[in-house]
DNA sequence: TTGTTGTGGTGCATTTTTTGCATCGCTATA
DNA sequence: TATAGCGATGCAAAAAATGCACCACAACAA
């Protein structure tokens, strides 16, 4: 809420104790904010802060105005509440689709973020291969497909794509870490690990090796990401990876290192968020699907559509 | 204040029906008003109003939403009177509610006084019937409710309760002037007035009358009792009032004679002093209501509690 | 049935407001 | 005395709000 952002600026000086510390805080720069304060003592008719050489300091008509706002923030977010309550996005069950590449990456710390503010919403996380996934949109199995690889929008509705990147990922002390672009050709010298489900990142993979007519020397194949990524702690192996991380918030990320390829051994593949066309989805399931696409338009900002 | 503004907009709307209307009135472009409430409900992902054909309406959201904006100005309008208070102007606002049995007595007089001494307080009257005194005091329509009959003590915060016993009203030349106290029957010999707004003062009468089986001959019957007592002064009627004079400097006061009724056929009711519960009232208003217990309190020192 | 009136919603150009940069004057501190 | 940090301010650029001219729709009257 807009308003109650700008009064919350008060309240955030008023804790700081300065006006620049606190614009630094709050993303904004010193001028707006001092512009801020200055406007709404002006409207007040009485200053709100004492200007103090080594910052400011609620005065007394501070302090009044002060509980003022943190009492109308306290109950402004009791009403927003209650009205998420009544249009039935705190409850409801949310079942999405996705290939084995996507979703151990971004969705785990995205769904933990959303049930913080929404408990009575449950999630069922179906891996499945991208034509799964889209059949399972249109026996309304699911209610969002996230699926890398092509997918027909006449058929099913496409709520957002991003452009990705195939990268590579080994162990921070493999040979092509101190690297910070590789290239394809790089990997012929390594072993390497091959996804063998229908998915993607396997055709992709396929696609540029018969382009360039190399074979890669992959050691293990596997339709598990999770035991790819995990070899590559015991072995110099290479593995590939999309660009979607959750903050290096996993144990893993701190031991493995992801590199991009070079421009001209890029292999780039689209990201969809779908739901089945024409079809109305549950407040929960249509509010996660936005948290979802608001989450990628902020990780992608320049690779979104 | 700015923000206050803005979301008084709403307040208006929701109490016009129709954004067209209520734009003309705040003298805004319907556009901006419409971009407002849209821009609002886009924030709350949820819709505040239900659109008619013939207008908008508030819906459930929009009830929750609406009692925090009224709550909220209610509260910043004592938050800015208690910081002009400590700036030293004495200046504010007080609204009140009265039946209208009582707003023409003793509050024309107390104000004045007041007035005398605190130049800078604005006032504004309302004659409203007892349930909508109650209902102005909850949507913070007003501060000072002044209500001659049954409050619930659970939903409003009541300053002071004095008992009021019914006195007869009539010309200086009635013959019933002669006597110090009358008789309910004696008031069937005459004709009488009876108040038809939905007043404490008329509950009080027509169940005094269906108690006794009595019917008085009321050849006039109105919700002004301005009009009902001037009506005495040209016919020998009797019309029926409460006992709140403000020191016989009415005019009409020097020409209408007003009598208690004997014991027996005393009839009694209690007039409140209200505020809304849980409200701190802005400076002036909290002021002036002291004021008013005050001065209640001096008149009927054995009554008031 | 048809035309009229009133409702909320929307694209676009304009106006108003807000923001950010560069800078000032001031005070405490080293 | 020099320096660093603070809030305040003039001015130009960016962003937001506004107003106009419409649209689609529903109700009502002729």
């Amino acid at each position: 809420m807009k308003h109650l952002t700008h009064l919350n600026y008060i309240n955030v000086v008023a804790k700081i104790g300065s006006i620049r510390q606190a614009a630094e805080q709050l993303n904004i720069t010193s001028t707006a904010l001092n512009r801020r304060i200055l406007a709404l003592e002006d409207e007040l008719g009485h200053p709100i802060f004492e200007r103090l050489p080594q910052g400011v300091r609620l005065n007394v008509a501070g302090e009044l105005l002060i509980q003022h706002i943190r009492a109308s923030m306290a109950d402004l977010s009791k009403v927003t509440s209650q009205i998420a309550d009544l249009s039935g996005v705190r409850r409801g069950h949310v079942t999405i689709a996705g290939g084995g590449e996507i979703i151990g990456t971004f969705l785990p710390s995205l769904i933990a973020s959303y049930r913080r503010s929404h408990d009575g919403v449950s999630f069922e996380i179906l891996r499945r291969a991208a034509d799964e996934c889209l059949s399972a949109l249109q026996d309304f199995t699911c209610d969002i497909g996230i699926v890398f690889g092509p997918v027909a929008p006449s058929d099913y509705q496409i709520l957002a794509t991003i452009q990705l990147d195939v990268q590579a990922m080994f162990h921070h002390s493999h040979p092509l870490a101190s690297k910070a672009e590789i290239r394809l050709a790089d990997c012929l010298d390594y072993p390497v690990t091959l996804p063998t489900d229908n998915s993607g990142l396997r055709d992709i993979l396929y696609h540029a090796q018969a382009k360039r007519g190399l074979t890669l020397p992959h050691i293990i194949s596997s339709d598990s990401y999770e035991f790819m990524s995990h070899y590559c702690l015991h072995e110099n192996a290479i593995t590939f990876c999309l660009p979607l991380q959750e903050g290096g918030e996993r144990p893993l990320d701190r031991e493995l290192a992801t590199r991009p390829f070079v421009r001209r051994d890029r292999m780039t593949g689209l990201l969809h968020i779908v739901q089945a066309k024409g079809r109305v989805l549950p407040v929960a399931a249509a509010k996660f699907a936005e948290e979802i696409v608001q989450y990628l338009s902020h990780s992608f900002p320049d690779d979104i559509t």
